[in-house]
DNA sequence: CGATGTCCTGTAATCGTTTGCGGAAGCAAG
DNA sequence: CTTGCTTCCGCAAACGATTACAGGACATCG
């Protein structure tokens, strides 16, 4: 095989100038219908492909987007690093995929990195810390649609699960259940989830006149550890709760295995709902109920969106600003039962 | 803020050509000392960022590599993408992550943009029906590794899990430990995978005087619905298993499932081993023993190869031709017993 | 003082495309 | 035969960097 083949030369094997073959192949007619079918023939023939480095410093534009996420353990990540690739693929963008480990630095320099790459469009899930660069790749005609969580600092499209909602209505089934002492094992409250999550909880129990007890609620980092700890913590009481609302789907793990320390079995001893669904949650027995957070669908709008404004008649960025909410739903499974009279 | 600054801005700005402002910033000393350092001052002050585009159109090298696997639900996968992106950055280079969802059109379609993007090097999960195109791009001096599984149709550097000996070894535990009928859950003897981990485990049988008996092993894709009809039909027998080897973890799901269905308790009941190490495996109760193909081994040598023939003198790609075998290594946690004598 | 060498810097070509502009050819109408 | 339109094509200038080559300034040495 020949190192590689450029439009030179499939012009000089058609005996027309670079000019009219890089029209041929561009279709659209801009040349003769006969010219245009041989210099095809003729590419094809050589294998010619188009260098996509020159086309984008001519053009401007590279067909190219940065998805950055904080990484691929978490399903909605994983999730979205599957939907929004499939998705724009399918539009002719291929996707950057870059894991900041949430760190601020390391986002900086992506962020950098994939502007010097003349990405066309950026999803990002945003450490919080680097609000002002994304605001100035945006105005600058780098669309910008940030997910899962959001920049409190600048205003920017962001797609987001409706967090509060969600936590609503999986501690209404609950109290609906009959529980009154739910226990709550949550994200820090330095991130939007956290707070939000806690938040719609507090809500139900006080719309159902039940006074909002903060020794019932352990949040700390999405991790088995945290799901263990605050499982000990919260079984180890006089009064232990009749149900556990577990905020996301890694402090799980850690739940379960704390549960089974104890022998303790769901739904029999103690309910269970989990916060994000996954696929061990469905095959687990008994089936754990699960308040559904919606990754699927925030990808693909998160997709959509940014989508929609790579298009040539793109909006003005001050009219793209808004955020979107995806509902959360309740998936009833076999983790939770009325409590005993 | 300005829509962007070049190279050209730059040395308007210092009064000097081009030229030395290229010079300038690429360091090493092509200018002096004064010129250099105010240079990069004025370049900070004004924002500048090369333009990759145009580099790697001028020096033939992008920096960046593509990272090709079937999906990111399969933990191997998901780890190599993780641990690839992080190795990859750590020396500057991009990754780019296509999914080809084990279908050979796209993987083509998905080889040929990265060829056109002018990646640098390609690590890659093939497909095995498209290694001709891979096969043309390393000799055509970009380096191709492939990972995870092997094309058969042509020599390429490879790093692959040591499945023969995994299987092997994994079953050897089991017959130590007094097991006779072994149900295997294995993938499709389409796979190289299936049929290495079929042989391993069909070697250790016969080397400890057991006879191969087919309708022990249950074949089928890596989903848990697999692991579920393989547990159904394997333990419906008269003469039950005493002990699972199930040889991918998202099988392992569905066994588990399947065990639960008729009250079986790992390990009282039935021993339990998995091929593949994955979080939950470790949290589960009881912890569920495991070999560990190697996962993260595997992705740091895939990224330790490439890496090794990005750099300027590299190894002529005959030399390179060949294949490594990560070891795998068994993990004992508690699903796994003696047999009652 | 002139020759030679060392440093720096500028000029210009180049990477592979796209695209504005103008010219040639063909054809119909006057 | 001139004029005016279309239609198709070539010339050449970009896009933003890197780099071979040559020239200018200055010091050193015979």
């Amino acid at each position: 095989m020949q190192s590689t083949v450029t439009l030179r030369d499939v012009a000089q094997a058609a005996k027309v100038s670079i000019a009219t073959a890089s029209r041929a192949l561009a279709g659209e007619g801009l040349t003769s219908r006969s010219t245009e079918a041989r210099l095809r023939r003729i590419a094809a023939e050589l294998g010619y492909r188009p260098n996509a480095l020159a086309r984008g410093l001519k053009t401007r534009t590279t067909r190219l987007v940065g998805l950055v996420v904080h990484n691929l353990t978490n399903a909605s990540f994983r999730v979205l690093a599957e939907v929004v690739q499939r998705r724009l693929r399918a539009e002719g963008y291929q996707t950057i995929l870059c894991i900041t480990a949430d760190d601020p630095e390391q986002e900086a320099e992506i962020i950098a990195t994939l502007a010097d790459q003349r990405v066309d469009g950026l999803i990002i899930c945003p450490t919080g810390h680097n609000g002002a660069r994304l605001a100035a790749l945006d105005s600058n005609g780098t669309p910008v649609t940030c997910v899962v969580r959001r920049d409190e600092m600048v205003e920017m499209e962001t797609v987001l699960a409706a967090d509060p909602e969600g936590a609503y209505a999986g501690t209404r089934h609950l109290l609906e259940l009959g529980h009154r002492r739910i226990g709550l094992i949550v994200g820090r409250r330095e991130t939007t989830s956290g707070r939000e999550r806690l938040s719609g909880y507090r809500r139900a129990l006080e719309e159902a006149g039940i006074a909002f007890d903060p020794s019932l609620v352990h949040a700390g980092p999405y991790e088995p550890e945290t799901g263990l700890a605050g499982c000990r913590q919260l079984l180890d009481r006089a009064d232990r709760p009749t149900a556990l609302f577990v905020a996301n789907h890694e402090s799980a793990l850690g739940v379960l295995r704390g549960l089974a320390e104890r022998d303790l079995l769901v739904p029999d001893d103690i309910s269970l709902l989990c916060y994000e669904d996954m696929p061990g949650f469905a095959w687990q027995r008994p089936a754990i109920s699960v308040v559904d957070s919606g990754a699927t669908a925030m990808a693909d709008l998160a997709a959509d969106r940014l989508l929609q404004r790579l298009r040539p008649n793109a909006a003005p960025p001050a009219e793209t600003a808004r955020e979107y909410r995806i509902g959360a739903r309740l998936i009833q499974r076999h983790s939770c039962r009325p409590v005993a009279p």
